[in-house]
RNA sequence: GCCCCCAUCGUCUAGUGGCCCAGGACGUCGGGUUCUCAGUCCGAAAACCGGGGUUCGACUCCCCGUGGGGGUACCA
């Protein structure tokens, strides 16, 4: 048999890092098995504007290496991808149903139902449709219809016996036939419902496992009711563990950015991303710019291949000591069966760790390919970059070794080599520049400055370090001063790697102009 | 309310009856190194939800609680 996955996004306008984690599942699982997966739109009664909605989407499943072989886009010899596009189908299915006595045409108003359901909580009791509005012959159904009721189609769900699944994350469930609601598959209208769609377009594109979030768990009976009364065989299913918030083992949410920011690590993660945002020009779509969404970390510079690994460890993990996996690896060594079935929260402390493992681990080049375009649209560089400035830019990229977490990070340690004068940061300046001491040493060094050849770190070094002793000060002394003095704050790469880089006649000239700021 | 699922350090997890007075990772804390930061090295604290069974023996199996989550729509 051939393994056929598919993802089922909604047209919402955003990648949910949630739906991510299912989307990858799907796709590991059939690329391990050599088959295919299928990307296909629930797009059922969607009043939104279907493709300005969907390309986020796309983009960011792309952005994540998580690639499609049949979708909306490319096609494929099951297309449409839309669900939309796919009402004939749904309607005749409807049609097979009513034929076959496993659905019924009901005129019941909501209000009536909800008295029904009322009643039946006060008493404690599961809800169970009287079904006084249904209509199984034509007669009754003409009756109800002068009465000018609408009439839609149910399920006429069985009332005893019990469904029995196995999953292949959860093992053996069971459900009771009488705790399922006659569920409404197409409205008055015509137009159908999710379950009904969902059930005919999984056989029609004949996907062989049902890979998605436990929330659907409970959705599984009544789908695969509908499934086996229209006689298909049922897929395997695999229901995967929520994805929670940072801490808690409620369902991330999308909407819930305020509540989450309350959290620390959270607020960090997304304190540093508006940093770099602001710096781009980006950040601008409040809405998609959250932790919670995809964008954010393509935005900010994160590397797609760590959010695809730390995702994978959320709620699967290969034993019980490796955590980092290349995608031929992980493409090898993912299975359902060792995919927990406890609630994983989503952590993003963790996934920063993953990103910097991946990011450290690449070479000056593969940094400079992904930060130079941070450098480009923060202005601070031409586009393309002069032979000057990117030299400089490899050079910074160089000496600030672990310090780059995430692309966007080059703002932060490349800024001051580019421009002409540093920002100077006011408390650096007022612990550093503002002491008894900071004038004499800028001086002093100053003065040394001059006649060192060659100017660079080992060259440096040894006149600091000689500056110092002249002095009778530590080393500290000097180098704190000298690094407000030249690169406008407390924290960078290596005060001797930032000397060489500037440049004697940039280092003078700011040590120089720092001087007015001295105590 | 009713149904379903779940339950190991703060977090992600390993553990399928004895290898576990529970292992790894992130984080946290303490210390070393360093010009800052980052890093790195060394070290530490930190968990089997509770109660009953079953068994020679339970983190592991069963039951009951408790807690958490999901579903219960003419949403997806």
């Amino acid at each position: 048999m051939t393994v056929r996955t598919r993802f089922a996004p909604s047209p919402t306008g955003y990648l949910h890092i949630g739906g991510v984690r299912t989307a990858l599942f799907n796709w590991l699982f059939a690329r391990q098995h050599g088959g295919q997966f299928i990307l296909r739109i629930d797009d059922t009664d969607s009043e939104r504007n279907i493709e300005s909605a969907l390309e986020p989407i796309l983009d960011g499943l792309r952005w994540l290496g998580i690639d499609w072989d049949e979708g909306p886009d490319v096609g494929g010899p099951y297309a449409p991808y839309y669900q939309s596009q796919r009402s004939a189908g749904y309607a005749a299915a409807v049609e097979q149903l009513l034929a076959s006595g496993h659905a019924y045409r009901d005129f019941a108003r909501p209000d009536e139902l909800d008295e029904e359901r009322k009643a039946a909580q006060a008493a404690g009791k599961p809800f169970l449709y009287s079904r006084r509005f249904a209509a199984f012959d034509e007669a009754t159904a003409q009756r109800f219809a002068a009465e000018g009721r609408a009439g839609v189609v149910r399920l006429k769900m069985p009332r005893e016996g019990s469904l029995v699944l196995e999953d292949a994350v959860r093992g053996r469930v069971e459900f009771a036939w009488e705790r399922e609601q006659d569920h409404v598959i197409q409205r008055a209208d015509g137009s159908c419902l999710y379950h009904l769609a969902n059930v005919v377009d999984d056989h029609d594109l004949a996907i062989s496992h049902v890979i998605r979030a436990e929330e659907h768990l409970s959705n599984t009976p009544r789908q695969a009711f509908i499934a086996l009364s229209l006689g298909y065989d049922l897929p395997a299913y695999a229901h995967l563990p929520l994805v929670a918030e940072p801490g808690s083992k409620t369902k991330l949410s999308k909407r819930k950015l305020a509540q989450y920011l309350k959290n620390q690590d959270f607020r960090r993660v997304m304190e540093h991303g508006q940093q770099i945002a602001a710096r781009i020009g980006g950040g601008g779509e409040a809405d998609t710019f959250n932790p919670v969404i995809v964008d954010f970390y393509r935005e900010v510079g994160y590397l797609p291949w760590a959010i695809d690994n730390y995702l994978a460890l959320l709620g699967w993990s290969y034993d019980d000591k490796t955590e980092f996996f290349s995608r031929g690896e992980l493409i090898e060594r993912f299975s359902l069966e060792r995919i927990n079935s406890a609630p994983a929260s989503f952590d993003p402390k963790k996934l920063w760790a993953v990103q910097d493992h991946y990011m450290t681990a690449l070479s000056v080049d593969e940094k400079f390919g992904l930060m130079l375009p941070y450098l480009v649209k923060a202005g601070l560089v031409a586009d393309p970059p002069t032979a000057e400035q990117a030299e400089i830019v490899r050079r910074v990229i160089e000496a600030s070794g672990d310090r780059l977490k995430v692309a966007g990070d080059i703002l932060a340690y490349a800024d001051f080599f580019l421009v002409d004068e540093p920002v100077m940061d006011p408390d650096a300046v007022a612990k550093r520049l503002a002491t008894p001491t900071a004038r004499q040493h800028l001086e002093a060094f100053a003065a040394r400055l001059a006649a060192v050849e060659p100017f660079e770190p080992a060259a440096l070094e040894e006149a600091l370090k000689a500056t110092a002793e002249a002095a009778g000060a530590k080393v500290g002394d000097l180098v704190h001063p000298i690094r407000v003095a030249v690169t406008g704050r407390s924290v960078g790469p290596g005060l001797y790697d930032c000397l060489a880089i500037l440049g004697r006649d940039r280092v003078l000239s700011r040590m120089s102009a720092a001087l007015g700021l001295c105590g």
